[in-house]
Formats: C-alpha cells, sequence, structure tokens
DNA sequence: ATCCTTATTGCAACTAGTTGCAATAACTAA
DNA sequence: TTAGTTATTGCAACTAGTTGCAATAAGGAT
C-alpha cells in the first residue's frame, strides 16, 4: 500500500483510509467490479465509509492510473486495479469476453499519432462483436439489411 | 422516415410515434446528444412523452443499429444518428475532440479477426489521450511516475 | 509534539437512469 | 374493416450516481 501513498503525495495528494479500503479491496478481489460492489467490500474493511465517497475514490484512483475503468455490455461502468495494459472483446450475442494485451493496439496508436497527432492513451478499451461461435448462429448481417440508412450497432 | 420504418417491421418490431420524435430530433441535431437532451427535444415533438420511455427507446435504436451510443468524457452517454461509422479521439487535458474515419481502425479489426477469431462492429469508440496542443505543456509523463505499480488512465 | 493549510469526507438533497406491470396501440391476418 | 396478438408505452416506485457545503483530518512545517 506504500508505494501508492507516495505516488499520491507526491503528486499533493493524501493517502486515507477509505483509499487504502478501496485499493485493499480492488487489489484482492483483482476483476472487474461495479461501484456497488467495491461500497459493499469496501465497508467490511472501514464500516462508516459512504457510497459518495467510494464513487469519489473510484473516480479519482482512475484518473490517478492506480485503478482501471471500463464500460461492459449495458453501460456499467466497471473497475480494477491497474496492473497490466490490456483491453476486452466482448460478444453482443451471447457476452463471451477476451482479454488481449495491449502490443495489438500499439500500432494504431502509433498510426493515430502520425496522422493526427493525438498521443492515445487509453490503456483498456472495450471492443463489441461476435465470437466465433456465434457468427455461425448468425448468417453475417454484414451487407444484407442495415446498409440502407443505418450504420452499425452501438460501441 | 419511412425506411427505417421499413427496417424495424422486417424485424419483427413496429415503428411509434415516440420512436418518430427520437429520430427526427436525431436527424434534426445530428450531433452527440444525452438522454436528456434528447427527452427534451422529444417532447416538444410528442407532448405526452415520458423520460423512460426515452431511454427505452436510445437503447433499443442503438441495438438496431439506427442510433451510435458512446461515452465521451466523465462517463456521460451520447447518442447520434447513424450516418457514417466513424471514432472520437478526446483529450484528457483540455477536452479537444476529433472525429476519425474507420479506415484507421478497419486494419486492427482485421488482426483482432485473425487472431482471435471475433468479429468486431464497434462502430463509435472513443479513444483518450493528449492533443498536440497539451502534450507540449505537459512533460510527458509517459516513464516517469506510473511505471512501477500502476498502469495508464482509464479509457 | 503542536499548529496550520487545505484535501477529503459525510451528510443530505438532488439528478440520472432502471424496472415491473397493467393499459395501450401497432401491425397482421382474416 | 374488424378482431387478435403482442410489442410498446406510461406510471410509479425504485436503484444508481452526483453535488454543495460544513466538518474533519492528512501531511508539511515549526
Ligand atoms: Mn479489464
Ligand atoms: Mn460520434
Ligand atoms: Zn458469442
Ligand atoms: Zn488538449
Amino acid at each position: 500500500m506504500e508505494p501508492y501513498r507516495s505516488i499520491l503525495q507526491k503528486r499533493g495528494y493524501r493517502m486515507t483510509p477509505q483509499r487504502i479500503a478501496v485499493l485493499r479491496v480492488m487489489a484482492e478481489f483483482g476483476r472487474h467490479m461495479t461501484p456497488i460492489e467495491v461500497f459493499q467490500q469496501a465497508q467490511q474493511e472501514l464500516p462508516g465509509m459512504t457510497e459518495p465517497t467510494v464513487y469519489r475514490t473510484l473516480n479519482f484512483l482512475s484518473e490517478q492510473g492506480l485503478l482501471l475503468a471500463a464500460h461492459v455490455g449495458s453501460g456499467q461502468f466497471v473497475y480494477e486495479i491497474a496492473l497490466r495494459d490490456h483491453h476486452h472483446l466482448i460478444c453482443r450475442e451471447c457476452g463471451e469476453a477476451l482479454e488481449i494485451g495491449h502490443e495489438l493496439l500499439a500500432q494504431l496508436y502509433e498510426n493515430l499519432k502520425n496522422q493526427t497527432g493525438f498521443q492515445i492513451n487509453s490503456m483498456h478499451v472495450t471492443f463489441f462483436g461476435l465470437c466465433p461461435g456465434c457468427q455461425e448462429k448468425k448468417p453475417s448481417a454484414q451487407i444484407s439489411d442495415n446498409s440502407s440508412t443505418a450504420g452499425q450497432q452501438s460501441g
């Protein structure tokens, strides 16, 4: 926990029991968690803790790079402890999820840098589509109906 | 509006005054809008319309590919009429936003298909980073502090 | 050890978004 | 046209997430 403390202090922020509780929970579980889940767990670590503080803490720690945030599926926000840069592929049909390393996006980010000047640093992107299994079941609605007026599904 | 109607009907859904109102608003404004904005505008088109219906309609039309959804900045969901496939680059520092065509991501999606089998169809992805201007002001915190424990900011 | 500055919290009230369910009304088919 | 099926809506209650502000306490300095 002390490394986290020094990171924050160097930037003029403070380490608090509430932030420790959240970091502890995130480190212990090591997976995507909703704010509500974090709140429930953090309350066990630190009984007095309130909901607004959890939301603010999750947001703050994400900004500081200690946590990763992501939208998965139905627009719910989830968080996880930041250890390795990675991204996610999720099947719109069955929900199957796959984790991929950042290497696969490195070239894209470099191209974007060259063509737009933007230095992209999104290290936890979620892509949606169809998993191999669900592609078979669906007769690839690629060109058939959408083409005229509409584009494609959301991201 | 009739083309939209036939798209939905072919899939077993119905065109309603509420859906027409939302589509009208989205087509008229032609930009990213929050659900609340859409609600206020749609109410003018169709006075009786309620909030839950707007949320459900936005979600439904996104699933059907008639609208695009995206998360921009502070986790707020925005929608826009689906005309052309595109993505967004947003500066974390000053908020500057840039639109890019899908061609820039096509190669990535092809690589993902080859390496994972997933057929990605996210046609409205938002990437965060630093615009050219803000890169100068910030001494590129690339390696300096984050490296040991933490990863990078959220996406 | 004590004081001081101000980042951070808790509270309470608020806004945003979701859900179950009965009533409504598109569309289909006679 | 009319009747029937059921997708969709409105309502109301609910859950999720945000915000202003005064009270608290972390960490630097003495
Ligand atoms: Mn993840
Ligand atoms: Mn857009
Ligand atoms: Zn699948
Ligand atoms: Zn900028």
